[in-house]
DNA sequence: ATTTATTTTTAGACAAAACTAAATATTTTT
DNA sequence: AAAAATATTTAGTTTTGTCTAAAAATAAAT
């Protein structure tokens, strides 16, 4: 048995290690708001389960087992999302929280059965892919982040980096959802702002925004 | 703030005013699985927060705030219950520990828009009552246990007593399903068992699984 | 290669929610 | 009404997961 803490604690790890460099202690309390040496008392207890590779001073990885909890917990959150936007219209910055809820819920008939119930979706509503049930994730996509994208190139927008509300609230505002077809038609030396066409009309968004939306390149 | 246990107590208080005597230290112990001791010290921390009224030796009551806690539970548990059943095709006998999980899931939002996709269900899938956003039950039937049915009474099946998967599952197998017609022929002296006509046949039942199945009277 | 700064760990404390065992109340029986 | 049985509470312990403050290790800077 394990506890929705030590869920997270995996959860973050998997999420450290594919997104940023590592996952070092103070990344780790940085990421889960705790102190560093919370984050080192249970660095301890996940090696002694079997499920991290925890060595004193040198930061932890997933181990075979604690990636596959990690990638079921995330799952879990992907697919909850993609219901609570699906099935109850919740709009895509809204079900974060309740989603970071909902994956710890235990019954593997239950993510199955939802699984089905929504189709068996690739993807949630961030663009996220969703692990199947074999804890794959299988995602062919070329992707990179809008920042990096040469001039005149077509892509299409797949996801966000961080999915918090306010990210989110500003492309629904700017109508910069997934699935759009965008070209970026200049960057801007002074401010690394881009000028980028979309649906035949053309607007700005800054460097900051273009460094947090993925786009798929092929 | 409040916590999932907390939120356990408050509804086994609940349960135990409603269907039995009262909530005595010992009563909720045995509902809870758990010993008289911890039930003490949670009914004292659920009397400080207002909740529970509480005095030494007398067990414990809800209050107003706690009524209303105790039914914004219970209309989660059922809730999510029928959507287990009706969308997710899960069996009336397989929900209940799912819905133990769910129901602790905080959002009232959430909780709004899964009861407005499930068209705003009157019944759970084992026949109570769901109470309503403003956690008012509002249930007209006359009901009784099926033991207590004079002979020749026409009587519909709207519920069980407790929702034990292995009483479920043995009204399943004789097909004593919610919505039956049933009519008590005879009650055998013997030992109380009753033979009854459900779908113009005719089977017996033990007086025990009776004293577990309520029916509506009008 | 020291010194300084940063990161990480250790040690000890605390709150929540359960437990056991013993003490005290209450209820039931004779 | 006293004795016996049962129910409840108290006192002290345990586990889990967090914290603070101090110590130790590592990394960075001079």
């Amino acid at each position: 048995m394990r506890t929705s803490s030590e869920e997270d604690y995996l959860k973050a790890i998997y999420a450290l290690s594919i997104n940023d460099k590592g996952a070092s202690t103070n990344a780790l309390a940085n990421h889960l708001n705790m102190k560093a040496s919370s984050i080192t008392d249970m660095l301890k207890k996940l090696s002694e389960k079997g499920w991290v590779n925890y060595e004193k001073y040198k930061g932890a990885s997933l181990n075979i087992d604690g990636e596959v909890i990690a990638l079921s917990i995330v799952r879990k959150h992907r697919l909850w999302e993609t219901f609570l936007v699906k099935k109850l219209n919740f709009k895509w910055d809204e079900v974060h929280e309740i989603a970071e809820q909902l994956e710890h819920i235990k019954s593997t008939e239950l993510v199955e059965r939802l699984d089905d119930f929504l189709g068996n979706p690739e993807f949630d509503p961030h663009g996220d892919p969703i692990p199947n049930k074999d804890h794959e994730i299988t995602d062919s996509r070329k992707r990179s982040y809008l920042s990096e994208i040469e001039i005149n190139k077509d892509v299409i927008i797949i996801g966000v980096k961080d999915s918090s509300a306010q990210l989110l609230q500003y492309l629904e505002k700017e109508n910069m959802i997934l699935g759009k077809n965008i070209t970026v038609l200049e960057i801007h030396d002074f401010d690394k702002s881009l000028r980028i066409s979309m649906n035949s009309k053309e607007l700005n968004i800054s460097e900051r925004v273009a460094q947090n939306v993925l786009v798929q390149t092929n």
